[in-house]
DNA sequence: CCTATGCTTCCACTCAGTGGAACTTGACCC
DNA sequence: GGGTCAAGTTCCACTGAGTGGAAGCATAGG
């Protein structure tokens, strides 16, 4: 804009979204100075743009002096195309999972190369698990990544496979058997993980396809150990995925 | 900013904001020239400043030329403040009372004169009910509303009262038995509807409130009919929100 | 073929935005 | 109380980023 740019050719349009994209998980509620930091912004300016972004109520100031997320970006947000119908459609498929295992049951889809969880539900009776809504977890390592994985295009299996990170020690690091598992999961239409992401919770999930048979997210259910309820969960899954689909 | 500018005083960031608030869940998906003329400007302007936006990843556009809110949006409207740790809080109880009783459960709070859903389960046996997550209902009409506005400013209590809208032929329209309703809240803990706000539909609600005894929330449960499943239901709601209460 | 509609590119004009410097506020310590 | 420091806020002269009318392209429909 303006006057004088110490960064020439960054438009106000993309230093209001620099601020935004300052927020992450790990950073709810920044300070003036620490958020102008975060978008490499003097914080005069910040100043000036972040008094917009509260006007409009897309963030807004907490009387301790830290701006956080505000309501409006949360309105908004909810309205993201993609998932919303996804999520809306899947939701009491996800509820009725629930209500027959009372495990905690996932929904996710394929975020460049991590799994993006859309809706968890876990009650107390469920396994702690790591995840998250809004979390993204590496694809290897999670019964729903692994789906994910199993029909995502080559190009992303083969970035996926050059850097198999150890979570614990289940995870599998070899991109030999990891390949295995992967025509395993096409063969027999589901995933299974055993502690490969968190010590004491094994995983059990498929894939949901549309209308036209392209894999466009995975609904997963975490359970302590899996033993002879793999079969029954499967089944129950795949009941479910094919809900979700029909009404897709 | 410089040229000229046909509205001048409106800043890029004020624009940029108004481009995403030509969303509203009526509105998912827009063409340019649509979103242009809800945002208020020309389309060449629109234009640019959504190319920003795409390329930031707050916007996308379909291969139909439609625009829609994109995932980076999404991401950032999950970190919303006040609601982030409540609903956080929360969920894990909402499970627990969803499969006890496989009803439609809410969670609401207070924003201005509506009663905001944060979230919502409900399975294919609940109720079929209107309220989405995200979505505003008359305070009035609703059990987790009555909640809310028994315990509203006096301020908040008068503007309601003033448009007491029919909803159904059940809803409570006169002010005065609205008042005694919400005094009967107050006193005995929790609210109650009939079919108020959709026939077929009955609710219980309960105050969620935090350590110092403020209501931020309500907790509610939608049933086909309530019998004397009424004294189970509020028992097993305040559970739910003192389990809540002590988490916050 | 022609017209209508919606999207995209161009570019001369100019004022909105910039950010260093100065000022205010408030917390903390001696 | 006064001194120090950090964080937030206000000021303002300078200027190039943003503006939007007009013209150029694609498509779709008649």
């Amino acid at each position: 804009m303006a006057g004088g740019t110490s960064a020439p050719g960054v438009s106000v349009a993309s230093r209001v979204l620099g601020l935004l994209g300052a927020f992450d998980p790990d950073h709810r509620a920044l300070r003036l100075t620490e958020l102008a930091a975060r978008a490499e912004l003097p914080v005069p300016t910040a100043h000036r743009l972040v008094a917009d972004l509260v006007a409009w109520g897309g963030l807004s100031r907490r009387p301790d002096g830290c701006y956080v997320v505000g309501r409006r970006l949360w309105d908004v947000g909810m309205l993201a195309a993609v998932q919303a119908d996804l999520r809306e459609v899947s939701s009491p498929f996800l509820h009725d999972l629930y209500g027959a295992t009372l495990a905690t049951v996932h929904l996710a889809v394929r975020d460049d190369d991590r799994a993006l969880y859309l809706d968890r539900l876990s009650g107390h009776a469920s396994v702690p698990v790591v995840s998250n809504v809004g979390s993204r977890l590496p694809l290897h390592a999670t019964g729903v990544g692994k789906v994910l994985l199993a029909y995502a295009p080559e190009q992303v299996r083969m970035r996926v496979l050059a850097d198999l990170t150890r979570v614990t020690p289940h995870t599998i690091t070899q991109p030999g058997r990891l390949l295995r598992d992967l025509s395993r999961v096409r063969r027999e239409g589901y995933a299974v993980t055993q502690e490969e992401m968190s010590l004491g919770a094994c995983s059990v999930a498929v894939p949901v396809t549309d209308s036209r048979d392209r894999v466009v997210a995975a609904l997963g259910i975490v359970v302590p150990r899996l033993g002879r309820d793999r079969a029954r969960l499967v089944a129950a899954l795949e009941v479910a995925a094919q809900g979700i689909r029909r009404h897709l």
